[in-house]
DNA sequence: CGTTGAACCTGTTTGC
DNA sequence: TGCAAACAGGTTCAAC
């Protein structure tokens, strides 16, 4: 469920309700969704003071001050994976299934966590290897300069659909915003990353820009399980051009929308609007194409490739 | 190294 | 109606 826009709707909504709050008690209630030693969390979280929170990609950082007896810092990580709940509420609120941990708060509310697919995890690291555990991900897609942006396309020949669901290459987009992405940049989702050209890379750059602040406009897209931190759905659901609209027809020119499996997900687009490649751009032919020298420097030099 | 596909789970929808 | 198969917003790890 969750990508980037839903991920940032619960970031905002728990905000004010958590922020400088204290943590009174914990309970795991199903002990597999913590990464990590269980008697480490409880000793540590219970009591601790929540500080801040912030999102990376599609986790949920929560900075943690205390508990009082040790001075160091910790973050509690969440990652909602595909049903994953983060949400507020009142202790007299009947528990629903497959929620797996309980936050009591010196608010006197709770904060639950629930995901009845289990994808989701929550894991406890100490605050200074924040950054480390973060290392291996790629920028974060907001916020990565254009040129930074086109270096993550460089030399690599998978399609690009696939690409933007890679987090080690830029992290937030999921298998929704991506098809909405490519949609709007007019690009079909197969297109080999490298085969990407400067105009093309700068519409896909600003599709995607557009697109998630868009829908964290509208809330994020529910369709089961999603809720925001006050229990709300989102509202981007309704805007959606591409996804999960196979063989209805395309909102730009009415050809009916097409499903296509790359990398074992779902990709839908338009066959007229995003086609494999534009008319009258030249393709090198199979028979044609000239043996290319492999050259380190390619990648070094970032977006040159792309506009040849 | 880059890329693909299976595995991890439960719930819902689809098709016979 | 009943049942099985297919499919679902994500990540990780093994294998090629």
């Amino acid at each position: 469920m969750p990508e980037l826009p839903e991920v940032e709707t619960v970031v905002r909504g728990l905000r004010p309700r958590l922020r400088g709050r204290r943590i009174c008690r914990v309970r795991l209630h199903q002990p597999l969704i913590l990464r990590g030693r269980r008697t480490q969390f409880r000793r540590v979280v219970a009591g601790a003071r929540i500080a801040r929170l912030e999102r990376r990609g599609k986790f949920i950082v929560f900075h943690l001050e205390g508990p009082p007896n040790g001075a160091r810092r910790w973050c509690l990580i969440v990652h909602l994976g595909m049903t994953g709940q983060l949400f507020c509420c009142s202790p007299r609120e009947p528990y629903q299934k497959h929620t797996h941990a309980t936050f009591w708060l010196d608010t006197g509310k709770q904060m639950r966590f629930r995901d009845p697919r289990r994808f989701g995890r929550l894991e406890l690291i100490p605050a200074a290897r924040l950054d480390a555990y973060f290392a291996h991900f790629g920028p974060e897609i907001l916020d990565v300069p254009f040129a930074g942006f086109a270096r993550r396309f460089a030399g690599r020949r998978a399609p690009v659909k696939s690409l933007l669901l890679n987090q080690n290459v830029l992290r937030g987009l999921g298998n929704i915003y991506s098809d909405e992405v490519l949609f709007v940049a007019r690009i079909h989702p197969a297109t080999p990353a490298d085969r990407l050209a400067l105009p093309r890379l700068r519409r896909l750059y600003a599709a995607i820009q557009r697109v998630l602040h868009a829908a964290i406009d509208a809330e994020g897209t529910s369709f089961s399980n999603y809720v925001t931190a006050e229990g709300r759905l989102g509202n981007f659901q309704y805007r959606l051009r591409v996804y999960g609209r196979e063989g209805k027809s395309c909102p730009r020119c009415r050809t009916p929308i097409e499903r296509i499996v790359l990398s074992a997900r779902s990709s839908h687009f338009c066959p007229r609007c995003q086609p494999r490649q534009r008319r009258g751009q030249p393709r090198p032919g199979p028979a044609r194409r000239r043996p290319r020298q492999p050259d380190a420097g390619a990648a070094a030099r970032g977006v040159c490739h792309a506009a040849r």
